[in-house]
DNA sequence: TCTGGGGTCCTAGGACCC
DNA sequence: TCTGGGGTCCTAGGACCC
């Protein structure tokens, strides 16, 4: 979808279209539903912006601080997740109709598997942004391709209100001369990396010899590196994955190093993933406490339960244990708490022995 | 002008078991 | 007299993605 979250807004309030948005984090309490970005302060970054804020240099990521010296005139509008969700279901279940195999990728992208769907690329296209677009007002931008990772960097040629069809054929012309960082998978370390060797775009990686790529980055990424930069992807449309954790993190306001603080907003988390747990009917058999220092250094503790749980309480409980083995020596900016091993009620395994009381069941 | 929140996957060492 | 090989689980950190 394209500026999902700012053309959500901009349904509500269409008379805003047209200005450089920025959809902040905080919801500010101050005014009424909108802030000038010059008016901005906090620690929130930039989810969202309209395409007309992208032109003064502003993109999703980006600190609301920054985004508002660069665009003062900007106007900033607060998050509406339960809107964005809903419009989330609305254009999936659109997709759905002309194609039901599809694979989740966040709230604003999917994967669709249009094999076994009768009719040619680029009316399929044609048809689903339609739908869209019926369903929901919303513009998205499409890339049809042999395979998932060929689709993501199709889809993004074109933006906004794009449609990309792209076959083998088009590798060297269309995906070559891109920069290698545009493979969903390489991201700012690896691309610096790559830098480092004079590789800079996909074509470049796709010419180097795979022994010299498996020196540098090992055997396994290696022959993905070499696979992706050949466009080769043989991974599925997946329909359903498994939740493998849930958590709740939040960064203060103003840093702290006060164990009240500390405490009180850890137990608000754990108190908030035991509900998300409870309401998706999921528990879980680690739990884990997440920190990060003003310096921005992240510090993780971890804590495996004997069984699953989604109580509060008992969270609550590893958490501050977890807490507690974690030095408390500086200043921190965020906390936050996370359940793991995940099992879905009623598939919940055994509670796990404690090591070497396990009962020699088998004699050997 | 510093940098959100919610996720997944991978690696690597150590404990422990047979 | 230093001592194999294969496996699982746990923990911590980090890269990456939406």
């Amino acid at each position: 979808m394209d500026a999902f979250y700012a053309s959500v807004e901009l349904l509500r309030r269409p008379e805003l279209k047209g200005l450089p948005i920025v959809i902040g984090w905080r919801r500010p309490e101050y005014g009424p539903d909108s802030l000038p970005l010059s008016e901005y302060e906090g620690r929130g970054v930039v989810t969202t912006c309209t395409y007309e804020a992208r032109a003064f240099g502003i993109h999703s990521g980006m600190a609301m601080m920054k985004a508002r010296a660069l665009c003062p005139q900007g106007l900033c509008l607060p998050l509406n997740f339960d809107d964005y969700r809903r419009y989330s279901r609305m254009f999936k279940a659109a997709v759905a109709e002309i194609a039901p195999v599809i694979e989740d990728r966040g709230i604003d992208e999917i994967y669709i598997d249009l094999t076994e769907v009768p009719g040619g690329s680029e009316l399929l296209g044609r048809a689903l942004k339609q739908k869209v677009f019926e369903a929901t007002g919303l513009k998205c931008s499409i890339g049809i391709t042999p395979n998932k990772l060929l689709s993501k960097i199709a889809s993004d040629l074109d933006k906004p209100d794009g449609l990309t069809v792209l076959t083998m054929e088009d590798l060297e012309t269309r995906i070559w001369p891109l920069p290698a960082k545009r493979i969903n998978g390489i991201g700012p370390k690896a691309a610096e990396r790559l830098a480092r060797l004079e590789i800079h775009t996909i074509g470049q990686l796709a010419q180097e010899r795979p022994e010299f790529l498996a020196r540098h980055f090992g055997n396994n990424y290696a022959r993905w590196l070499h696979d992706a930069a050949h466009g080769r992807d043989e991974r599925p449309v997946v329909t359903f994955q498994k939740p493998m954790s849930r958590s709740r993190e939040t960064t203060f306001e103003d840093d702290t190093r006060d164990p009240q603080v500390i405490a009180r907003v850890l137990a608000r988390l754990c108190q908030q993933v035991a509900e998300d747990l409870q309401k998706r009917r999921y528990s879980g058999r680690t739990i884990g406490v997440k920190l990060r220092y003003s310096n921005f250094k992240i510090v993780t503790r971890d804590k495996s339960l004997a069984a699953a749980t989604n109580d509060a309480a008992e969270i609550r409980k590893a958490a501050f244990e977890c807490l507690s083995r974690i030095p408390l020596n500086r200043t921190i900016r965020l906390i936050g708490v996370r359940v793991g091993s995940l099992y879905a009620e009623g598939e919940e395994p055994a509670p796990v022995q404690e090591r070497g009381t396990t009962p020699d069941l088998f004699g050997d």
